[in-house]
DNA sequence: AATATTGTACCACTTAAGTAGTATTTTCAC
DNA sequence: GTGAAAATACTACTTAAGTGGTACAATATT
């Protein structure tokens, strides 16, 4: 059996300790380290071989969604699972975007914890009920995107879709293997029926511009 | 205890069966109706109360993407479970963004089915594994445009950000109160930075464009 | 069969964008 | 205060993008 190694990172001791004495019931699970806060992680991590890093988000000095930004550069392959009280939209984001793979809450169970730090290691993304939901939302309201497209073409939107690479009239005649004034004649019809008058502008219009 | 109820839309009839089999043996499941294709589904679907669409996509005629995004704005409280063996990355955005809350495999247990049926109800995100890792990984990507960034001035990422929103350099100038021949000479800069040769291409660099 | 839509293509023109230099001033760090 | 980096400004030029027509063939739609 693989040995999964963990570093923990949370200021509160009381937490840290319970969370310690949980995982180190497990034959599989190795807590390598533990940190009281994100200043003395990032200062001494790295002489520490591990596979998972379990953060918690809200510490003195440098907070965990920083550290992980700055510790997954140095170390992609090593898994940062986010684990905080903080259910609020920005802090998932921003910790997603700085290279987190998980994110769960504390309310968990011992046992969710466990299968969380599994699931990161199989190549999972574990991910509390509500999280999960935030994160999925995010991409429903994109679809305002595909409404403006209706007004579209098969053909313009594919044209469009060209467009939005960021690709010359020209190459995009060559890929379509129509004329390049073909390819002027669909954006100026597309442009109209965006109400738009430059690519950049019809980009924004339909793939648009949430986040 | 609170029926969920669900309607079934896959073509496979073997599969579409045992899964109604399985459904069938928990007493808080009620499957309502299966159909064996999207066209079906989407001609008499409204005729049956539900609470969640196990959702195949691979079906002759409209495919369970396409279904879902009808579907999902006639009616935005079902929540949309999609259930197939494709794992990939862009039917999973597609279904994500036509309204899916869920995204899971097939060759998943009948348990974890029937666990994800229950969490959906429940203001979760049902995903298998390897499908949640794609989506959180679809934030981590951006994480590199700040590193692009980083090579850009502060008034560079300034007229960045007013390029990206489709400004013409008249109007750029305007804003900031300098004259068109800077705005030009920063674009150059900016361009030449970011090894690209034109807006679109930078602003695909910069602000994203994963899927 | 008649009509509307869509995709194709061409022309002529205007405007905007991008390329590449040089030069001056501001600003910030040392 | 000196030097380096960044912001500003100008000239001159080339290329791409966008505007607005017309026209015709191939498909839908009715």
């Amino acid at each position: 059996m693989k040995i999964i190694r963990i570093i923990l990172v949370e200021d509160d001791k009381e937490i840290r300790e319970m969370t310690e004495g949980i995982l180190s019931g497990e034959s599989d699970f190795q807590v390598v380290k533990s940190f009281a806060n994100g200043d003395s992680f990032l200062k001494s991590w790295e002489n520490y071989d591990c596979d998972v890093v379990l953060m918690d988000i809200n510490m003195p000095g440098k907070n965990g969604i920083e550290c992980i930004g700055i510790a997954k550069q140095l170390r992609p392959k090593i898994q940062f699972l986010v684990c905080t009280v903080f259910e609020n939209p920005g802090y998932i984001f921003q910790a997603l975007c700085n290279g987190a793979t998980g994110y769960i809450l504390k309310n968990n169970s011992g046992d969710q914890l466990k299968s969380a730090i599994r699931e990161i290691t199989q190549g999972g993304s574990p991910m509390s009920a509500s999280i999960a939901r935030y994160v999925v939302d995010s991409f429903a309201s994109k679809k305002t995107s595909a409404i403006h497209n209706e007004m579209l073409t098969a053909r313009e939107r594919e044209i469009l879709d060209l467009l939005s690479q960021g690709l010359m009239y020209k190459e995009i005649a060559t890929r379509k293997e129509i004329g390049i004034e073909t390819v002027r004649k669909h954006v100026y019809n597309i442009y109209e029926k965006l109400q738009v008058n430059s690519r950049t502008e019809a980009i924004n219009k339909v793939y648009g511009k949430s986040s």
